[in-house]
DNA sequence: AGTCTTACTATTTTT
DNA sequence: TAGTAAGACT
């Protein structure tokens, strides 16, 4: 609890010696260090389950407690906004008793929001960005994409350089422009390597599609952070005046920073900064989206002198579960390595069985649910994790035909609704005319005459004087070009705009949405829309208005859907928890199902092809993430085949299986005589449809064939995998080969 | 301009 | 298999 000599003398605050010592009570020896260590540059290695956010939140409170921080000096970094919104209310519920003490200066008298710079990485850049925005060509209303937007604006980028779209689609050079952004590459600093990529014009794409950027007014998720880091880097005042105004800088989950942030980090923290970091290596399970463990790995080097402390006791999981799952993780090579422990001892063994296929897999766990539940286990306390969401169906389907209530954790999102997302764009349009890609999508909708023609047109305009869609309107609407219908019709649109700006001053924000969708036309165009979901529709359209009244103003509600993509409106109920294993990170269950460990789902085929064995350690790590979810009792299976895209295909165990230490381990011998059949050729349900998935040079020319769906034929011409096929009822039809099998065969 | 047909794709997805 | 997205058809 010394001052360091490395920090300047701080500013101290009323402090609580009590109140900071009873902050300490209930930690252990570790954790207690982690909390009450001087400001010399710390990482947090926290196992699963040793305590990490409690260390976090608990070291904030003691900075405030001990009068060495005030709330406003503090920066608090974290993924999700889920987690930062726990953050706030378990600081706020540590300091709540202290509250009893009067406030020790007037101006923290009344502090609701305790904690004025805790949040995402991304909404702190937004806010931080807006204040600086005219230093990267934007102005402070720039609108922040969402992934649906950054493709649409890919999608032009690509047509305008007249690359064929089949072979490089919007979402790859979306995916792309990502990952750079992830390593801060910008334009003229992309690697050669990548800018070899779309037929040689990665570079020139990338500058398209930040110019179109700029146009607009717009900055994707990955320009918060990386123009934050650029402002930083060219002006070293306002990099100062930042680094000033929060001497202490805390950091979640360290181990899933990407290599931007990472700067931003390093550029906030080289000065005389208190720098937390906590996270653990062994469940970085996001190297995918750019994480970077070697940020983790390096911590010690890049933040000299830097210490590290291990948060090793377990306090969620049984012995043998976390037995299980310490001897799975130590294959893994590059870690820094820790070994949990824990008090508990005992337990039930993790235990493993086979069966004949997912349907199967899903009616055993469906069964084991059911028997658990007699025994008095919750519902709510059980969860099935799976790799990859195509295996939720199987579980949906059982549960629903045995009537087990559960819920999906992670599905499609409120926001990403289509009319959601319209309502959205005509709010975001009157908040700033140059927003294209709200312009375009509301232009005609509902139908007002503005065709995919005019939309056309105007695009020409807009690209040749490099100005917004709305200008290029106003510009035309004016002129003498084009049908007079097409003028008026945009005139009209133009001028019900700007009479809503108006309004938009005047009105409270819930009314004006209103106002709007109704003059608009677009609830009418529900309304009179027959389909079965148009009703629903016009809920969700009430249910926006509604979350609306949550926020102050037009811009803070705009601001918090573009950073806050959450919806998890219904977190009550007995249900158990349907999710992938990357959603389950974080949180606990008493009782925990791990299907699908199968060799090609998990570890998936596609991570190993791409990425080989750094890959093969990631999936590792997420079967790691996924027992210690556990508490009480974790259940593995695999199917000896499964279904996928539509054929089935043979499984052999997941290698993981054989990494588990059998002594905490148990096999039950499955059920069903028929399907116990560990480590067999695969059983094929239905042979008369089985595929050819490598037909190179198996077809032959007038071969008889037969299709599922048109018959019989014989083969005309054969084109790699396609075929042209003379069906005897059909026709001739164009077929993947994958569907045909030759006729003898029938 | 809307509906039908055809082709294509298919891990994970904090912001 | 199944869901989507783009093009063709009327």
């Amino acid at each position: 609890m010394s001052a360091t000599k490395d920090c300047p003398p701080r500013p101290r605050f009323a402090a609580n010696a009590q109140r900071a010592a009873q902050l300490c009570a209930g930690l252990n020896e570790a954790q207690r260090e982690a909390v009450t260590a001087d400001d010399t540059p710390l990482l947090v290695l926290a196992g699963a389950g040793t305590g990490k956010t409690r260390v976090l939140t608990t070291r904030i409170a003691w900075l405030l407690a001990s009068g060495r921080a005030r709330a406003g000096q503090i920066m608090a970094v974290t993924f999700t906004n889920k987690a930062a919104q726990e953050m706030q209310q378990r600081v706020a519920a540590l300091l709540a008793p202290a509250q009893e003490v009067p406030a020790p200066e007037e101006e923290d008298a009344h502090i609701p929001p305790p904690m004025q710079w805790l949040g995402t990485f991304h909404a702190l850049s937004a806010r931080m960005l807006r204040r600086h925005a005219e230093l990267v060509g934007l102005s402070s209303q720039f609108t922040i994409l969402d992934a649906d937007d950054q493709r649409r604006l890919a999608k032009q980028v690509l047509q305008n350089a007249g690359l064929d779209e089949k072979r490089w689609p919007a979402r790859a050079l979306a995916a792309a422009i990502d990952s750079w952004k992830n390593k801060n590459y910008a334009p003229n600093t992309l690697p050669a390597q990548a800018a070899s990529g779309f037929a040689g014009k990665a570079r020139r794409l990338y500058a398209d599609y930040q110019t179109r950027l700029k146009t607009l007014n717009g900055a994707d998720f990955g320009d918060l952070i990386a123009h934050v880091v650029q402002i930083w880097q060219t002006h070293p005042d306002i990099l100062a005046a930042q680094q000033a105004r929060c001497p202490y800088l805390l950091v979640d989950e360290y181990q899933d920073t990407n290599t931007a942030q990472y700067l931003w980090l390093r550029l906030l923290a080289q000065k005389d900064k208190c720098l937390t970091c906590v996270g653990d290596d062994d469940q970085s399970i996001y190297g995918w989206r750019g994480a970077e463990v070697g940020n983790m790995l390096r911590f010690e080097k890049d933040f000299a002198p830097a210490r590290i402390i291990r948060l090793e006791r377990n306090y969620r999981s049984s012995h043998h579960i976390l037995k299980a799952a310490d001897g799975l993780i130590a294959a893994n090579k590059k870690r820094l390595g820790k070994t949990l422990w824990t008090e508990q001892s005992g337990g039930a063994r993790v235990q493993l069985s086979s069966c004949w296929d997912g349907e199967t897999e899903a009616r055993q766990i469906g069964d084991e649910v059911e028997a658990l539940q007699h025994n008095g286990s919750a519902l709510s306390d059980m969860a099935v994790l799976v790799r990859a969401s195509a295996q939720m169906r199987a579980f949906e389907d059982r549960f629903l035909a045995c009537d087990i209530a559960y819920r999906v954790i992670g599905g499609p999102r409120f926001y990403e609704r289509a009319e959601i997302r319209d309502a959205n764009a005509y709010l975001r349009l009157l908040q700033q005319p140059d927003d294209d890609l709200a312009f375009e999508r509301i232009a005609n909708r509902p139908r007002r005459g503005l065709g995919a023609q005019s939309l056309q047109k105007l695009h020409g305009l807009a690209r040749q004087q490099q100005i917004s869609l709305a200008r290029a309107a106003a510009l035309l609407a004016d002129s003498d070009e084009w049908a007079a219908a097409t003028r008026s019709a945009l005139a009209r649109f133009l001028q019900q705009l700007e009479r809503w700006r108006e309004q938009a001053a005047r009105l409270p924000h819930t009314r004006l949405a209103e106002l709007v969708l109704d003059e608009s036309g677009y609830t009418a165009m529900w309304q009179a829309d027959k389909s079965a979901d148009a009703p629903g529709r016009l809920d969700n359209l009430k249910e926006l208005i509604r979350s609306m009244e949550a926020f102050a103003s037009l811009t803070e509600y705009l601001e918090h859907i573009a950073l806050v993509m959450e919806s998890e409106h219904n977190p009550q109920g007995d249900k158990i928890s349907l999710m992938t294993l990357h959603a389950a990170k974080g949180l606990e269950f008493g009782i925990v199902f791990l299907p699908g460990w199968e060799e090609g789902l998990f570890p998936h085929a596609r991570a190993l092809a791409e990425k080989g064995e750094a890959a093969l350690e990631e999936e590792r790590r997420l079967a790691y993430v996924g027992l210690t979810r556990a508490k009480r009792r974790a259940y593995i299976s695999y199917a000896n085949s499964r279904r996928l895209h539509g054929s089935w295909q043979p499984a052999a165990p997941s290698r993981f299986l054989d990494e588990l230490p059998p002594e905490h381990c148990e096999t039950k011998d499955a059920p069903r005589p028929e399907s116990y059949a560990p480590r067999t050729a695969p059983v094929l349900a239905e042979p008369e449809i089985v595929t050819f998935p490598s037909p190179a040079g198996g077809w032959q020319l007038r071969a008889r064939v037969f299709h599922q769906k048109f018959g019989y034929g014989r083969i005309q011409h054969v084109d790699g995998s396609k075929l042209t096929v003379a069906f005897d009822k059909a026709g001739i039809k164009k077929v993947m080969d994958g569907f045909v099998q030759k006729a003898d065969a029938v």
